[in-house]
DNA sequence: AATACGTGCAAGGAAATATTAGCAGGTGCC
DNA sequence: GGCACCTGCTAATATTTCCTTGCACGTATT
């Protein structure tokens, strides 16, 4: 799987997930930094649960990811971190992505 | 108003638009150059009404824009074209679009 | 007048999203 | 034991979005 220009159907998943204010403000408190779920939760000034539910979906859109760690003193800690894209739109590019959609 | 950068808001309702199979279609028939709503509605194979919809939400996120023009044969025609727009999605343009969100 | 083309809007219900509240489990410390 | 952290899940409820159906109005042709 080569990171070229996603699919159209990864294309309106990822649109879909970025379409949203709070998960705008999610991938901008990440892109600051790696963050652990209860501690982004605090920062942003959301209920954890809402925010795990965010969360998901931009890790579905492969926006972001996570890694399961054991801190210091034994807690398990979810670290999310955001994942490298650059994604170009314009008329042309919706044109080929469009090309690509299965639904 | 100058079009640098969108702010957050127009960005998130831009991002709305262009995150569905539909309206990524519309704008890719439209890239091909400007259309009327019943012909493309039949290019489509969706119904007039639906394209209609989509069509609204497009405009409302100043993608595309529409003239009535008054054909030969004295019909009224909505013509449909596609606003050029050029937009660059990373974590960094995330990060300083968030920061002029309202909601 | 009936048909064929163009336009638009609005009500209604189905389907998908968003959000909250609550439960359960883990570790370490006083 | 009880408290303070961390994690995750589910159920239930708002809210929003999506789509269809149907109506109304216009002009030109037969």
């Amino acid at each position: 799987m080569d990171e070229g220009s996603p699919t159209g159907d990864e294309l309106v998943a990822l649109l879909a997930a970025l379409a949203s204010p709070h998960r705008m403000r999610v991938m901008a408190a990440l892109a600051g930094g790696r963050n652990y779920v209860s501690q982004l939760a605090r920062d942003l000034g959301i209920s954890r649960a809402l925010l795990q539910v965010h969360l998901k979906k931009l890790e579905a859109a492969g926006l972001v990811s996570s890694a399961l760690e054991v801190s210091e003193d034994g807690k398990a800690m979810n670290y999310y971190e955001v994942v490298p894209f650059a994604v170009r739109l314009t008329p042309e590019t919706l044109e080929r992505a469009s090309a690509t959609l299965t639904l």
